[in-house]
DNA sequence: TTACCTTTTCAGCGAGGACTGAACTCGATC
DNA sequence: GATCGAGTTCAGTCCTCGCTGAAAAGGTAA
């Protein structure tokens, strides 16, 4: 049996999959499908597919795969490698930039600062209503100024060193 | 004019109500009317409300305000007051329960965690496959690891202090 | 019990979006 | 130019889910 064919190794990994699949469909409100191809190129052997294989392994359509795997190119998790000739691209799972992700969907949330803080303008940060407004305010504040620290923490002693 | 009627103070607090529902809604992936409802109790005044000057304030409907409402007070960002007689309920914002709906979200996030820890097991931590799935998981693990640090941090260091 | 007000429930509507599949575009080779 | 494979686009389908509005349920007072 061809290798493009087998969808993969054992049940378990096609359920691990689907598992991963519809947490970041959850937690990045990603499609499922955009999931599945990040889950399946974390763990295939060999690392690199094609589209037409990634369509085949996850048994979705070519109109699919083509629209998220753009997705995840411009989330920066996946990559496309072409060779000269008439071969098809490659993609690659791209796992060091998996911080940068996760750190985007958290810009999401600290951006919430601004909106609160136009919103304090609004009533002079004075009386009552300022006053819950502030607390919220402020909370969204310190988290924002506490992010840079702890990605730079990462780069510094999180990161584990290279392996060889 | 009673109050009840009055339906924003200023065109613009209507926009930033809009604007801070739409933020909840890609964030959080809450519904637009939890997330005005949450904006609202914000900055109204007076600070309760019942659900029927809910329902006037932002023009929803009485069933949703009510699957709304009990959306918010599951995640703790809403109260319910009762009052003796045959008067409607008062709802308010908790807003320093606001920390903790931001800790669950990023807990839905470092919660993938378990799943990779899963995938690592699964494939024997050995081989190029388990490489790329080990970067990622090194990361989670890193990050769930500085969660509690974190809000340990706001505990003692961010959070303002009582004023009076 | 009856009346009245508040809140919840739920069937149905409509919008949005994921997904498909086929047509089309693009590039490269011959 | 002609051909062929890879990739993209897009119209259409299906399904999910937010939302409504009306009916039902709950709870209080007379």
């Amino acid at each position: 049996m061809p290798e493009y064919v087998q969808r993969t190794d054992r049940p378990a990994m096609s359920e691990w999959i689907e598992q991963m699949a519809a947490h970041f469909e959850a937690s990045e409100g990603m499609p499922l499908i955009a999931g599945r191809i990040l889950a399946f190129l974390l763990v295939c052997d060999p690392p690199e597919r094609t589209a037409a294989e990634l369509s085949l392994a996850l048994a979705a359509s070519t109109g699919s795969i083509s629209t998220n795997v753009r997705l995840l190119m411009r989330l920066g998790v996946v990559s496309k490698t072409t060779r000269q000739g008439r071969e098809a691209a490659l993609y690659r799972v791209e796992e060091d930039r998996w911080p940068e992700l996760v750190r985007h969907r958290m810009q999401r949330v600290t951006g919430l600062e601004e909106l609160t803080a136009a919103g304090l303008r609004m009533f002079s940060g004075q009386g009552e209503r300022a006053r819950r407004l502030r607390t919220v305010h402020e909370f969204y504040q310190w988290l924002a100024g506490e992010m840079p620290e702890l990605w730079r923490r990462w780069e510094r002693e999180g990161k584990p060193k290279l392996r060889f």
